[in-house]
DNA sequence: TTATTAAATGAGCGTATGCTCATATGAAGC
DNA sequence: GCTTCATATGAGCATACGCTCATTTAATAA
């Protein structure tokens, strides 16, 4: 494995290197690539599906999330900072309480569509 | 508000307590949450996002994988066990080779979702 | 058998993540 | 002003995660 520099594909098949040009062209940029993977790593923690499947039912404020779940409203309010920062959800305030609501419809097909892989 | 035992709602509005008490019935199981998120969390990796794009793409060795992206191969090998064990691409040997494809249609329109969101 | 090549895997390490705890902010009432 | 209640936020900590490196497994060829 020393032959030239960037290479270190096996050479099983010699059509290897085609496929790969092709390929790499057609790959979304790796600005695209992060930017997904960051929007799905919000989805990969149950504490924020959780906190999105109440929000798929009503609006409702930071306390009686905390409530519904059994957590912090410290955890609560952490985790719907980074819900909010990836636009998953939006708020208003009326008073001392802040109600939180979903900011999207596309959260309910994306929840719908990771339900229907994990059943199989 | 004394009521009940386990209430640590805030009371800016009587009604809460019967909205907790809907919100909390319709529920998805907590097994099933989790699953959600460990599904999703598949996802939220760059490099695995990277490789299901690749395969949404052509059906590739692992060491061509690790050139395309420019990854170690034990990186990718690593990588590729994970999504293999939430059933996102199946392999088939030939030879000393190993080609890996994705496993499910369904991934391609996860993607898509996600690309979606992400546009705005 | 031994050698070679592709892939898989375990240990270890540095970083990221999600919680707790304490404190700060913001809004209402006194 | 001060107090209370709902929420936000920073620090700290324990765990989870993704990589590297070394080694092992698996398949082929000599």
């Amino acid at each position: 494995m020393k032959d030239h520099v960037e290479t270190e594909v096996c050479d099983a098949v010699e059509t290897h290197g085609g496929v790969i040009e092709k390929v790499k062209k057609r790959m979304p940029a790796e600005e695209t690539i992060r930017e997904l993977a960051d929007f799905y790593k919000v989805f990969g923690d149950a504490t924020r599906v959780r906190i999105l499947c109440v929000l798929l039912q009503a609006e409702v404020c930071v306390c009686d999330l905390a409530e519904l779940l059994g957590m912090t409203q410290s955890a609560i309010s952490h985790q719907l900072r980074v819900l909010k920062q990836m636009k998953l959800v939006k708020n208003r305030r009326e008073g001392k309480t802040v109600y939180y609501s979903l900011a999207d419809g596309h959260i309910q097909t994306i929840i719908s569509q990771g339900m229907e892989h994990i059943a199989e």
